[in-house]
DNA sequence: TACATACGTGCAATATAACGTCCAAACTCT
DNA sequence: AGAGTTTGGACGTTATATTGCACGTATGTA
């Protein structure tokens, strides 16, 4: 994420090494110079979305090929070592497990609320859909107006393009897994 | 095409007019200042792809959201005003009246063959697949040492990433429409 | 009117993308 | 082995992306 940019890097070199194409032709099919391509191969560089272009309409691509993360077969991240985002005086805490990027248009939290905690929260925008799954306590969801009571185990998923609250009324405290969807209209 | 980056500085203020977002507000969101946001906007700068990543990010948008191109709802091109790719002596000439975009992820061209001219076409890298429609003339195509006779209203559709040879075996000139597809592997 | 706030843009400084040229290593050919 | 070619990378220069600061305009408020 924050070294995007080797991404792409590694893709066209790999989609040139495929094609056995030296810098040179290259540059030649995209009009990009051969400096430039060796640079953005090795992340040296960061290249601007116009040489993007040259390059994928060069080499007949499309931007996804080109911008597709590699993903490491297995990663673990421990909630202990994410920092939460607090709110409601401590009593409401959010943990962003897996942050949000453009290509996999989700982020996962988890969430925590004391006993008598109640949150409200921003409205998002138009086609974001929140899939709320309580693993402990009781959690108490508002919206339209209308109260949803979601028990341990059960899942609530609704349009989150409104302003909705989340109430724990009971004494125990409440743990749950939020994915949040942002189709990109 | 060449004026690619404005396409996405159109993209980014009308998703931030959708959401009510000032510059500093979205300079916030997304750890871009202000001032480039708004002169990305603006079309005065190609923002590097980390910038571009950082813009997405923050807004919780896909990458196609911001590149998607805006198409007019009519274009005309006509065939007079495109210059020819020129081979063979003149004897095959390629019209290309729809260049690839790393969106729609094809080419189109006009072909025309003179009688008694043979093209041989390299292979194109794997994926690409040809669609052929001849227009006038019986045309002569060979893929894979077989030889296939398509005569006018017909349509040849092959895997190009082979050699393959072009030939106009009559005394009438040929004339055709090649839509080359590259599939983004 | 005067003041305050929010918003977008202009300007100067800096960081860095992009280019042309040159160079060393590796790979062909005799 | 030696000359020529191809390859990828290094260096210096230019173009431009990026930033912080400041200015002008609009809108609302007392």
């Amino acid at each position: 994420m924050e070294e995007f940019h080797t991404n792409i890097g590694e893709n066209i070199k790999r989609i040139r090494k495929e094609r056995n194409l030296s810098l040179d032709k290259t540059s030649e099919l995209t009009g990009v110079s051969k400096t430039m391509l060796g640079q953005i191969e090795r992340g040296k560089s960061a290249p601007t979305i116009t040489t993007l272009w040259k390059i994928a309409s060069g080499l007949r691509l499309s931007f996804s090929s080109l911008v597709s993360q590699y993903k490491p077969n297995v990663t673990i991240v421990k909630k202990k070592e994410v920092n939460p985002i607090i709110e409601n005086n401590g009593q409401y805490r959010v943990y962003p497990l897996v942050p949000y990027n453009p290509e996999q248009q989700f982020e996962i939290f988890s969430v925590t609320l004391e006993p008598g905690c109640e949150h409200i929260a921003e409205p998002h925008t138009t086609g974001v859909e929140e899939f709320i799954l309580v693993n402990e306590g009781t959690l108490e969801v508002v919206v339209n107006e209308q109260v949803y009571i979601v028990e341990p185990e059960d899942t609530l998923i609704f349009k989150a393009d409104r302003p909705h609250i989340y109430r724990n009324n009971g004494d125990h405290i409440v743990k749950c897994s939020v994915v949040i969807h942002y189709s990109s209209q």
